[in-house]
DNA sequence: CTGAGCATGTAATCGGTTACATGATTCC
DNA sequence: GGAATCATGTAACCGATTACATGCTCAG
């Protein structure tokens, strides 16, 4: 029933239901939702993606003129747009998930490497990692008890529980890696 | 120093470390390898991408004839390649990870979705995981105590890591979505 | 005066997917 | 007879990134 779109766009017209925004707007919030768990496309995609949800009939666009700052051009999901989307969230059984670690590939090819080199590598991953759940942390503090981020903060989890795993196998890696006598055991 | 080629084409120059394959055969070994970790590019990547490591003159094709099926192209990494392979190992310090989470995406707009239609797709993500998991430590059973296998079993370990992870994540969505009083608390 | 924030887009390119095309052998 | 494995690729397309282009306001 639902035309077929990317994710992405649906995951843009899902915004959509929180309000009308601008491409721009739009951008922020992705970057501090969905970007965590699944994409964050580049301004010049939102905007092409806000063009094309139009031509569906998915989203209205409506121009705002505005003194001393650009105009704006708003977008509100249309009663076409919300069909769309609650079809293809009924519909899609998941395209199956994807993870993509560079990290993990230069330990895959470590013996390649330095080693210590490979280690400050995952040292700075790990890094990484516990920055991004210090971040989730505040995140989760600041959304506590806020009963309409309900799912939201259920997302949320995953990001903590997913951080949590990346600093605990950098740890385990580091942990192999920085003792002397790996590869092979004793003869 | 490393001429600047995606990650994909240096992984698969990682791969030729292991030996002389066919874009065949490396299609195999990626699917059993990197690609729970990376990246599985379609078999007309792995053609393509090889053509061009020959063109860089990282690699050296080399077609062989053979009866009763039909023949096949050979690739080995090059002095180049290796110079090219360990510089990009050294120089890089790692685009950052990726994850694309389709269940999450839906669990984030629970709210305009079927309560018992959302329950069943985090369901079947912990099915998947599950499923995963299990193949994780079947191969972490076989590769246990193979040292040239060293790094690939410390990339194991993350995959184990990541599943039991989602595992965990979706028994905590799925106690929050199947108690009946979710949404705000009682007034 | 500089840089950040607001606000929108175009053009070119590239990474990656899908569909299509071929054809022999072997196993059930 | 049909499906799976071996083996390679082309062409078309689309999703996504990068670079480029513009211009105003406000805070330091």
């Amino acid at each position: 029933m639902a035309d077929d779109l990317p994710d992405t766009s649906y995951a843009i017209l899902g915004l959509l239901t929180f309000g009308e925004t601008s491409g721009y707007d739009l951008g922020k919030l992705i970057a501090e939702s969905i970007a965590h768990f699944f994409f964050k496309p580049a301004k010049s995609q939102i905007y092409a993606e806000l063009r094309r949800l139009v031509a569906h009939g998915y989203a209205a666009e409506r121009e705002v003129a505005q003194r001393d700052r650009p105009d704006k051009r708003l977008y509100a999901i249309t009663a076409r747009g919300r069909k769309a989307l609650s079809s293809w969230l009924d519909e899609s059984s998941a395209g199956s998930e994807t993870l993509r670690c560079p990290v993990a590939l230069r330990v895959f090819f470590g013996g390649l490497m330095d080693r210590d080199t490979l280690i400050e590598e995952v040292r700075g991953h790990q890094r990484a990692a516990r920055a991004q759940l210090a971040r989730f942390q505040e995140l989760e503090r600041q959304i506590a008890g806020c009963p309409e981020l309900f799912f939201p903060s259920l997302v949320l989890r995953r990001g903590l529980a997913h951080e949590r795993a990346s600093i605990r196998w950098a740890a385990e890696v580091l942990k192999e890696l920085e003792r002397p006598d790996d590869g092979e055991p004793a003869p």
